[in-house]
DNA sequence: GTTGAGCGTT
């Protein structure tokens, strides 16, 4: 079992592996995702982390508005994304 | 070499 986190206000010299090591302090993570710009290759400053349940709960309460990086970052469950559209 | 509210590229 996994649940989606996001992960925000996060600073922009941040990498995945500071942010998994955060997180893997409560659960064992399974993937960590962090956001660029898309288009100008910039990092926008927030991402999103897989782990388990109780670790993500864990890592919520405890890693939501602490200090990260110099920024108070901001972790909650991340929003159920659309599906993509086949045709 | 810049910027700062937010929910993603598979």
């Amino acid at each position: 079992m996994a649940k989606n986190i996001y992960v925000g206000n996060l600073p922009w010299s941040s990498t995945e592996e500071e942010v998994r090591a955060a997180f893997e302090a409560y659960g064992e993570v399974y993937s960590v995702k962090l956001i660029n710009d898309r288009e100008t290759g910039r990092p926008r400053g927030f991402g999103f982390v897989e782990m388990e349940d109780q670790g993500a709960l864990e890592a919520i309460e405890n890693l939501d508005g602490s200090d990260f990086g110099g920024r108070n970052i901001k972790v909650n469950e991340a929003r159920p994304r659309p599906e993509r559209p086949r045709w």
